[in-house]
DNA sequence: ATTTCGATGTCCGAAAACGGCGAGCCGGGC
DNA sequence: GCCCGGCTCGCCGTTTTCGGACATCGAAAT
């Protein structure tokens, strides 16, 4: 049984997915490969680990967490899996481009590969997927959206920076930066 | 959830597969297009409608039934779904060509088409698609090899036949008729 | 300094192949 | 002449195959 919902956030609306104790998906609203609601679905907000994924990312939006602890299933190929898997290992705050992360999981020549399944997460913002640039420093690509990716990347950026200080400046001022388009 | 289990026939060893609480499949073992059990579908001989299906089967090669009263679930695309729907209103005892199935559903110039979904039928015997010859009378084909079909005309030939008669004879020379080759 | 190219898993659309047919034609046997 | 087997071709939904396009990047060729 699939359970979903929408939340609206700093970033624009979301919809989350879950099953019975997993987060199965984050999509930001009209985001590429957004997923579709299916007629035997079920729109309920009040699941415990969709609760659960509301909170913590209301704390990551203001600034106030740069970790997740939720149960996450992430449907995939095994090679998506692998790549998702490697994901969930750029810390908070880094980036890492599609060619160190595809040599840190031992697929060096399947470069171009690994960059569509980051390109095919699921989970967006949990699995973050938002923390691999190009290899001279570009964005090159999100499936939400330049901007999103840019204005997750300041936020975590000020959130490294600024941790354990308390302000909330930058988070609007990360905002603001996303408003400029 | 789907169900499945085995049994032993005279025309030879069957796969049934149900849902909650339809028919879902009826194979012959080693048949063309035969289903293959999934790691997630379970191995249950003691599901209600299979029981019946059992009973109801074991009558029908017994000789002492005609027709089938039975939740029955084909999954298949809409236009298979017409075809195999036109299938059930072809009578015990009865047969009809391809051609004229077609037409009975106005779909007269999609005969070849539906001849190949005539050959898809998930619910053997009980959705007859045995009881579908071709134009000069010839059996051309059946999943579950000819011989199966022929076998199963003569039994409902001799059912219509001699129904109402208590002999069990007919039975006898159907199988010997499959087991001659 | 640019441009080109190759390696690679997955998805997607297009195109081709494939049937459990059947009507029409042709050429052989009788 | 007639009948019949066998070949050809059109019919059309489904399945399979194939060819690009991708959230890349480094090396080699202009």
């Amino acid at each position: 049984m699939t359970y979903y919902t929408y939340s609206a956030g700093p970033l624009g609306k979301m919809m989350f997915t879950a099953d019975a104790d997993h987060v199965t998906g984050v999509y930001f609203i009209g985001q590429k490969y957004e997923a579709a609601p299916r007629p035997d679905w079920i729109e309920e907000e009040h699941v415990p680990v969709l609760s659960t994924l509301r909170s913590q990312l209301a704390e990551y939006f203001a600034g106030a967490r740069g970790t997740f602890d939720l149960p996450l299933c992430a449907c995939g190929t095994p090679f998506q899996q692998r790549v998702w898997q490697a994901l969930l290992a750029i810390e908070c705050g880094q980036t890492m481009t599609y060619g160190a992360l595809a040599e840190s999981i031992g697929l060096t020549s399947s470069v171009r590969a690994v960059g569509a399944a980051v390109g095919r997460n699921p989970i967006s913002v949990i699995i973050p997927c938002h923390r691999v640039i190009g290899a001279d420093g570009s964005l090159t690509g999100y499936a939400g959206g330049l901007e999103r990716k840019r204005a997750l990347l300041l936020l975590e950026k000020a959130y490294t920076q600024h941790r354990g200080t308390e302000s909330t400046e930058d988070t609007e001022q990360f905002s603001l930066e996303f408003a400029r388009s």
